[in-house]
DNA sequence: TATAAATGTTAGGCTAATCTAACAAAAATA
DNA sequence: TATTTTTGTTAGATTAGCCTAACATTTATA
């Protein structure tokens, strides 16, 4: 069984490399920073589940999760994300409250607990930020990637990025009230002008396609595509 | 903070002090093996907590809670309590699962979560083995004990012992299904021969008064007396 | 009460996780 | 390419919580 420690190694590496999706690995000083500990902790620790295989290292290389090491983080982050669900939508509490009582209850010891969370919270495939659960088996259903105007009237769905980047651009997508991850509602597409009514954070806003075409977004009511790695 | 393992060791000294009511102290020896430790691992944290002003400890003595150690350690067991009655009623866990997990749990660091936990749960007063749960303030109501005889029909209650202990009696209350703590309730009570109808377990009996006066219950539905200690 | 048994304490060691300081290797840049 | 900067490693120390072995005190009992 890992020491919570350890878990959050796991989870950092995983974060990590994910987040730098193209090389899928990272290196100590990163690392140690993201866990707020010192270059020469993380470097024992890495030797430490290089040992338990958990981790690929070698010595002035960067690191990666093996097979067991990324199942296993991917367990935290499944915990971690139901958890929070369920403090957001059972408990009351604030989307920015979650994440500091979720990092603690995502280390308890119990596949049992956690099968049932979910089952209570009715196998839920997003977190209140929007980040997907991952599914009892380990798999990251991940939702397929569109642009704004693709998106159907009702749906839930949150921007992940702009493929227009200019100045222009971005200060419109600042005053109609996007955020990266922010979620945004569909409410109504003008069959007149086709301009798309959206709310964001309770601002209702009409926008263009010209300008929705160049908002991508993830839709939350959409079918998932379940991703093996 | 308190450490994981001090919350232990104050929950533990809190056990063994109400356990033996008659001294509200314990031994050494006596707390190491509650814990699980070696003597000589609990004589470091008995000094480590006398320290810090959350316990009485002499050399060779018996040590006891402080005020503000009790007030540590009565959180601690409302936590444990919260978190077992949450598995069992809505996570559908059994009697004999929830303690486990509740180890765990009980150490999560936030009040506000344990606050919200509580009115989540409609502020109960039992856990799922009877147990009293100690309030937000760190009382402890104690449900008053009556006789089986003086219990309302249609209240639940628990049997917390007998008056009469003759071989005789004992076997008649095993026969009819009593056991210690666990739930009775009271169905009805004959107006021509007092006979009080009974369910325990879902075993239906009917007892004497006689029979009734003999058995000391705490009453669930009965209005809570607020113990200062 | 003298001795044996039970109970409690101290000293010294271990491991996990952290640190600082000094050093080594790799990468960036002048 | 030579040098500087960044990145990574090692060695040695610290703290919490645990251990064993030896010793001290208290309590029970012959």
């Amino acid at each position: 069984m890992l020491s919570t420690t350890e878990e959050n190694y796991l989870k950092a590496l995983l974060q990590l490399t994910l987040e730098q999706a193209e090389k899928g690995e990272a290196g100590t000083n990163e690392l140690a920073a993201q866990l707020g500990v010192k270059p020469a902790t993380a470097n024992d620790m890495l030797k430490k589940l290089r040992e338990k295989q958990l981790i690929h290292y070698e010595k002035y290389g960067k690191s990666s999760l093996t097979t067991e090491g990324k199942k296993r983080a991917i367990e935290v982050v499944r915990k971690h994300r139901l958890w929070e669900t369920f403090l957001y939508e059972h408990l009351g509490f604030t989307w920015d409250e979650v994440h500091e009582v979720a990092e603690q209850l995502e280390h308890i010891q119990s596949s049992k607990l956690i099968d049932r969370l979910d089952q209570f919270l009715n196998y839920p495939s997003f977190d209140p930020h929007g980040d997907v659960i991952p599914t009892a088996t380990g798999e990251m259903k991940i939702p397929a990637k569109k642009t704004l105007n693709e998106e159907e009237v009702g749906h839930h769905c949150k921007m992940v990025g702009v493929k227009d980047n200019s100045a222009t651009f971005l200060q419109y997508v600042d005053k109609v009230g996007l955020r990266m991850n922010q979620p945004i509602r569909i409410l109504s597409r003008q069959p007149y002008d086709e301009l798309i009514e959206i709310e964001v954070n309770g601002q209702k806003s009409s926008v263009s396609p010209r300008f929705a075409e160049n908002i991508v977004i993830v839709c939350n009511d959409c079918e998932l595509q379940k991703k093996t790695d």
